[in-house]
DNA sequence: GCTAACTATATCGCGTGCAATTCACTAGTG
DNA sequence: CACTAGTGAATTGCACGCGATATAGTTAGC
């Protein structure tokens, strides 16, 4: 076993788990920001995981699976299914490309692209409901940021 | 609060999306630190929410389940299974309350306690996985914990 | 051409989260 | 005592996330 490197860890004595108390407010933030989406997006009939596809297929039209994966830090284990959800809603279609039959294109239906017109309020609301600034939010985001490309690299 | 512009959207036109990129970053890096823990806590059998109860019982022994549940935001439909799992481990106890038979009373085995010892690795892990500064934590979890108080008032 | 290595999805199993509902028990009220 | 409202857990049903594995399609090497 290694050694306690006391000196090189260097945590603060008054409060001896800050980094799982961090741990925990992103845990449980994330959790209440679920339940407002779940709330707003009921509406549109999407879960927030969906709504995120979504968005980026509202930004890229026709892109693959594993496309949408880097966009949004998921693998195919998640998204297929997510996808398969979001197709019988009838809002995208999965087609094999014709180049690489190995790669799965999603695209947006009419009535998918049409939903996007109904997003203002969910955009609204969320907004709202964080009752920040709006140099609050920039100002998590750029450290939420930092920080998970840091977790991405120790991972 | 007086200052609310209804009938047009009052977003900042520079990034319409603001408020989701935030939501997005939140929704991401808390999976990445849950990738984190799970790699950590696979040692001791644990996922991240089953560390968590054990947290709340390392700090105060013998409480009901929505206590547990007040501490974590977290409710019966989600705690009972996972402590009957916790249970399966052989680390906590159920037990009715005898004042209040409709209480169950959370306790830690000797194993449950013992596993406590165990956990200065996953915190020196999740700090040096981070790779923040003590004040970048502190100031991030400030933050969060601010934005998560006001989304669950406004929940 | 043949095949081994590689790649993009898909599948399986398990553990959350949570809305909705049910069950067991308690605390009244008359 | 029976009746009722209220409360704490448990249960049900569904949708993620993801480690592990499988499968089909592609490429590289010989």
């Amino acid at each position: 076993m290694s050694n306690k490197r006391t000196n090189a860890s260097a945590k603060p004595k008054g409060s001896p788990l800050l980094g799982e108390q961090l741990c925990f407010a992103l845990y449980s933030t994330s959790l209440a920001m679920n339940k407002i989406y779940r709330k707003l997006l009921r509406e549109l009939g999407l879960t927030y995981p969906q709504y995120l596809v979504m968005l980026v297929l509202w930004e890229r039209d026709g892109v693959s699976v594993s496309e949408i994966g880097e966009h949004l830090f998921l693998d195919s284990a998640t998204l297929t299914p997510l996808l398969k959800r979001i197709e019988a809603l009838g809002l995208i279609s999965r087609r094999r490309a014709h180049e690489d039959e190995r790669q799965v294109i999603v695209s947006l239906s009419r009535a998918g692209r049409e939903l996007r017109q109904k997003t203002g309020e969910v955009q609204d609301g969320v907004f709202h409901a964080s009752g920040c600034t709006v140099d609050e939010l920039v100002a998590i985001k750029q450290q939420l940021d930092r920080l998970r490309s840091r977790l991405q690299e120790n991972a």
